[in-house]
DNA sequence: TCGGAACCTGACTGTTTGGTCAGATTCCGT
DNA sequence: ACGGAATCTGACCAAACAGTCAGGTTCCGA
């Protein structure tokens, strides 16, 4: 079954590919209340703004969304689907250090580009998960037992060190939304405004030397050549 | 100056030791105000159910708290102290494996004795930190500022192994704080109710292994017994 | 025990909020 | 060009909210 499926399954299907107009309609709307979301969480956001950030009059939310409660679930589907992502590479056959790296500098980017996300996410979870309850009890919870099953296979056979592969995830999780989630906390121990592009590099060099050295992988990795310098972000909050 | 003093100087001092009714309803108010605000962020929070929880009339609650505002900044108030507490050990002269472990068993403490603390700190960053902004931009980055300088030193040193003070510094508070922030999710993919006072065991024990393998120390340590155990704690939620 | 201060609260208010609706306008297949 | 469907919106509403206030009760030092 393909993520969208088991998304839309979990979730209650909505009808698929309407008109053009409403399409972009409810992408403007679904873009301004991840915006508003992230900034207010779910009970400060106001759908006045949320219509005045959109650059549409009230009544025209409630045309393509029934209630305040179905626009944000709208909002947190999507979010979902990004929380699931980047795990392929993380297969019992694959070289570990290589998987590790690549799906924390997944995560690390997604924190980068798409913060309001994160942090939308993080109410939720924060004030209890009302709305995602079933998400993380079926779909996560299975994600994590699968690829926990990899970690410890790669523990058993002397590829990492030992370590707890459930908790790994907590500490990986934790670490990278750190950044967006907590982003106004760090910019004031930093004494900047704003993340820059040089903080993301460090940030992600040391969230990697982290989870290497807890995995007990050589670091900065010495089989292979260094990868590619990163796309380019945007970091701006 | 003494925490308490830098916090009042920071926060604006409010009247001190008042009558023995007043220190008690204040008391339970806050102690209401900390729960509900924990569970539906500032917004969310009515004075009508803080009124209830702490069992007395809305009226009141302005009795004893000029606005919903004063209520939460008392809240806050509160709960920053408790946020640079613990870092006494973190000196030059220490142990770096002893001084780590007695911080992060610390914070791991916090975030199962105090998770609603965590929770509404965590709610405030989140959302932009709009009411104790010059609290992370004053008092916390210079906390920061002196123990990462502290962490440069044990690494010139080689006491422990490189890495950047002030991102371990994120990277711990993240890790620690998500036992109580993230609550709802942990408990999710454990597939529990809630954290068994086991589950926190196991989750200090793994905050301490990334740790201690990030500075490249030895865990479980060598070169002294093993600690007492800890006190017993309330990890209900 | 007396009197002022501290404490308490039912009943109220102005504002903001999510949501509704009738009717106007635009779109688009035929 | 036509007509039904889709899209849009100004004006409105009921509920929930933070905050007020007048008038009562309890406390406690002298």
């Amino acid at each position: 079954m393909s993520l969208r499926a088991i998304i839309d399954k979990s979730l209650g299907d909505r009808p698929a590919a309407k008109g053009r107009i409403r399409q972009r309609q409810e992408g403007a709307i679904l873009k301004a209340a991840e915006k508003v979301f992230a900034r207010a969480g779910y009970q400060g956001a106001t759908l006045n703004e949320i219509a005045e950030t959109a650059g549409v009059p009230k009544p025209t939310l409630h045309y393509y969304f029934s209630s305040k409660e179905a626009l944000y679930r709208a909002v947190l589907d999507n979010i979902l689907a990004l929380w699931l992502a980047e795990t392929d590479t993380l297969t019992v056959d694959a070289d570990p250090a290589a998987a590790l790296e690549h799906y924390v500098r997944a995560k690390m980017r997604l924190s980068a580009e798409r913060p309001d996300a994160s942090r939308v996410f993080a109410n939720e979870i924060l004030h209890g998960a009302g709305h995602i309850g079933y998400f993380l009890r079926s779909e996560l919870r299975e994600l994590v037992r699968d690829r926990a099953d990899v970690i410890a296979r790669w523990v058993a056979d002397g590829r990492i060190a030992p370590v707890d592969g459930t908790h790994l995830f907590f500490t990986l999780w934790a670490a990278t939304q750190t950044y967006a989630d907590f982003d106004s906390q760090i910019c004031a121990v930093l004494g900047k405004a704003r993340q820059t592009v040089a903080d993301h590099v460090r940030a992600t060099d040391h969230v990697l030397t982290v989870v290497m050295r807890t995995c007990g992988l050589p670091w900065p990795r010495t089989d292979v050549p260094p990868t590619l310098p990163e796309a380019r972000h945007t970091c701006s909050t």
